[in-house]
RNA sequence: GGAGCCGUAGUUCAGCCUGGCCCAGAACGCUGGCCUGUCACGCCAGAGGUCGCGGGUUCGAAUCCCGUCGGCUCCGCCA
């Protein structure tokens, strides 16, 4: 028979008792964490939301039928504690908990629930399939670190909007019940009912609403704000997820970049008592790409990319005269101590290349004074000293080659960059590398589509000098891709926690970005024409930028994937445990949106 | 769209490669009993399994083969 709270109000918290608590009496609330039955004595450990505190029913200080209901408590039954707080028997204290100087001698139990038997235990170091945890959500959040994950997320909430709104940021709402719009991500879909036939879409982001704040003089915008993507998902990407989003006016890079540099250090200052140094770094795109092979290297260990292609191209091996001849470029990395590396580790190295796109990769193991490598023969000794040099190759290294054009050699680099880096366990553990990538291309040749895309959205401004060179930009393409744009991402350990850029204000300037993207100016004024419009009626200059709260707050704890901090994440495949969402719906409600759906039927069987 | 790893009591796993001593075993959890200072309490007894699902091979399948579903990681995709 469960008891009832009535007016039984909780004193403190568990884990707040502290040895000035001896001889109060307090009343506690919350979970039996784990229950100790020694026949007389019984000793539970009562969990809530601060801590935990040990409670005795003992025989000789306890009322007999509290003793004999503290027998009925299991693991996880919600309970109420009326007790003394008492210094622990010497001898008896436990060092392993905060309170364990002390403990609740049990005066009155209630017993306010039952818990059935637990699908995993609630303990912070468990080996669970994620699905169950997912399955089971509100036990697995009871757990202290997924608790103190979301806790840590509180604090990046309340310190962002601290922040921002004590430099002047308008806390704005934008609708999640929005216009589809082509360009970037699959958009989430909702029918209209009052529309048959018609359908919003959720945002992929608040950014044409942001810059409309802008032209409504605004001047500072932010909000916390979900967005949707309706692409595949990977560890730090959701089909629903949250940025923190910003836009100013009458501003440029270097104020954009001020406030956001402003708000990372205020975070990691607050939450984590980290002291950044400002400004981060800066690199170019280019640079990125040509030292790292990725537009967001991890900076926390070296493996650069070097151009041996001066070298390649006097060796008399056709893979790598052949790649620069064609006008590709030969790179290598050079693995310091990687000769100990297996020939069926390098194997593996190599089919992932391939993997990544490459036809193969060429590799020079230096062991004892001696190399081997398949590809060695080629080179004069002449050619062997140059490239020993250029790489600054000594005994015990290992150098992998990529000979393709210049993207696909420094794609395929930089993926196995990282995957060396992983396993031969380069990584160093708690540091903060950021920095900032800056002069991107304006647009890059999309071979599908057959026409230029935008690298970062097509509200993205040019540089000012591009400005008067848009007409012969959009007479030829190569004129387009030599553009660079106003655009900056923030990258951290490897990974882009924030990107933005300077917008385009101008109405003219906006038409001639559509015409240069081959946008037609009818499809430009169905989809954009609100942007556009708004642009005409006195748009202030302005820029912004937004961050991935989740990855932060992912990077923050140290987190594998972005799941883990999130309350109620959904699976690879986009579902949710718990709810079962997404399911199917009921005839009347499709009947009433207009809605046919086509299920497809498995082929017959064999 | 593609590749890899995984799926066996409530949970984590072993067994699978090399089919039969496996109508599947351990630990934790669970149930009952004992135990007055434990905190990974201890001791005794016990319950608990469509081996993800479907098909095939075989005298015989958790084990081999094919398909399928689900989870994770990755490529593509993610302006």
């Amino acid at each position: 028979m469960l008891d009832h709270l009535g007016d039984f109000k909780r004193d403190f918290f568990a884990g707040e008792l502290t040895e000035n608590n001896i001889g109060d009496e307090v009343r506690l609330l919350g979970w039996a964490e784990s229950v100790r039955d020694h026949g007389g004595v019984i000793f539970i450990n009562l969990r809530d939301r601060e801590g935990v505190v040990q409670v005795v029913f003992d025989p000789s200080k306890s009322p007999k039928e509290e003793v004999e209901k503290a027998k009925k408590v299991r693991l996880e039954y919600v309970i109420g504690v009326f007790g003394r707080v008492e210094r622990r028997p010497a001898g008896t204290e436990n060092p392993k908990i905060p309170t364990g100087n002390i403990e609740v001698i049990g005066q009155k139990l209630l017993i306010l629930n039952t818990c059935d038997i637990l699908p995993f235990p609630i303990e912070d170091d468990i080996s669970v399939n994620e699905e169950v945890r997912l399955k089971y959500r509100y036990l697995d959040i009871r757990r202290n670190k997924m608790f103190k994950n979301l806790l840590l997320r509180h604090e990046v909430y309340q310190k962002t909007r601290e922040y921002l709104a004590g430099h002047g940021f308008l806390e704005v709402e934008t609708p999640m019940l929005t216009k589809s719009t082509p360009e970037g991500a699959r958009d989430f879909l909702v029918p209209s009912r009052l529309e048959k036939g018609k359908f919003y879409a959720l945002p992929q982001s608040p950014q044409l609403f942001k810059q409309i704040l802008m032209v409504g003089g605004i001047e500072r915008y932010f909000q916390i704000v979900k967005c949707f993507r309706d692409e595949d998902l990977r560890k730090d990407r959701q089909p629903e997820f949250t940025q923190i989003d910003f836009e100013m006016s009458f501003v440029d890079e270097e104020d954009v970049m001020a406030i956001s540099e402003g708000l990372i250090h205020y975070l990691w200052k607050e939450i984590l008592g980290i002291e950044l140094k400002l400004p981060f770094p800066r690199m170019t795109y280019k640079e990125a790409i040509e030292k790292y092979g990725t537009d967001k290297p991890d900076l926390r260990y070296g493996l650069e990319l070097i151009d041996v292609s001066d070298i390649a191209k006097e060796v008399e091996f056709k893979v790598f005269k052949g790649a620069v001849e064609s006008g590709g470029i030969v790179k290598g990395i050079n693995i310091k101590g990687g000769a100990k590396l297996s020939r069926k580790e390098i194997d593996l190295l190599t089919e992932d290349a391939i993997r990544f796109g490459a036809k193969g990769m060429a590799w020079i193991k230096l062991e004892k004074e001696k190399a081997t490598s398949p590809i060695l023969k080629f080179f004069t000794d002449e050619q062997k000293e140059k490239l020993f040099n250029k790489m600054n190759a000594e005994d015990g290294d290992l150098l992998i080659f990529i000979a393709d054009t210049y993207e696909t050699t420094h794609r395929v680099l930089g993926f196995l960059r990282k995957i060396i880096a992983e396993k031969l366990n380069l990584i160093p553990k708690g540091q903060w590398k950021f920095t900032w990538v800056v002069d991107f291309p304006l647009v890059e040749w999309d071979e599908e589509e057959n026409r230029l895309v935008a690298l970062h959205h097509p509200f993205t401004s040019p540089k000012e000098e591009d400005l008067d060179r848009l007409d012969e930009a959009i007479a030829d393409k190569n004129v387009a891709l030599n553009f660079k744009s106003r655009a900056y991402d923030l990258v951290l350990n490897g990974e882009e926690i924030g990107g933005g850029s300077i917008r385009i204000h101008r109405p003219d300037i906006q038409k001639k970005i559509f015409e240069m993207l081959n946008i037609s100016e009818e499809e430009a004024e169905e989809k954009f024409g609100f942007l556009i419009q708004a642009l005409k009626y006195g748009a202030p200059p302005h820029g912004g930028l937004a961050f991935g709260l989740d990855r932060i707050v992912a990077l923050m704890t140290d987190s594998d994937s972005i799941r883990e901090v999130i309350a109620f994440p959904k699976t690879q495949k986009g579902n949710c445990p718990l709810t079962g969402a997404p399911d199917f719906v009921a005839q009347e409600q499709l009947d009433e949106l207009g809605i046919e759906v086509e299920i497809p039927v498995n082929e017959e069987e064999g």
